[in-house]
DNA sequence: AGGGTGACGATCA
DNA sequence: ATGATCGCCACCC
């Protein structure tokens, strides 16, 4: 069964574009649920066919662990995503989701 | 129903 | 910068 947030969660997900990155914090509001950075995660896990390496911790930070953190690193180098140190440089390759506004 | 959990996030020492 | 703590929230026993 494929849960409604889930379904937004990788809605959102599959909006960032090669070569950019987004956080899970991030993702969560663009998919309406502001404080299910956590749920974020659980759906990456779960979920098949979804740019999962390009979903990070605040702050450019690959949250992953052993084997998956350093494919996630590599397939975002791949994309031509830079990191500065252990963190990917946000500054320039952050995608930034359409928010809603009222104008 | 109740309690533990996690690919998080912000804050503080 | 690093580690501890606490708040969050849906999921899984």
């Amino acid at each position: 069964m494929m849960s409604i947030i889930h379904s937004r969660m990788l809605a959102a997900i599959r909006q960032i574009p090669r070569g950019k990155v987004s956080t899970y914090g991030a993702v969560g509001r663009a998919a309406g649920y502001p404080r299910a950075a956590r749920q974020v995660a659980v759906a990456l896990r779960k979920a098949v066919e979804v740019p999962w390496h390009r979903v990070l911790g605040a702050g450019g930070e690959i949250k992953t662990s052993g084997h998956t953190a350093l494919d996630q690193r590599l397939l975002l180098q791949m994309e031509g995503v830079g990191f500065r140190g252990r963190r990917v440089d946000m500054a320039k390759f952050e995608f930034k989701f359409a928010k809603k506004r009222k104008d």
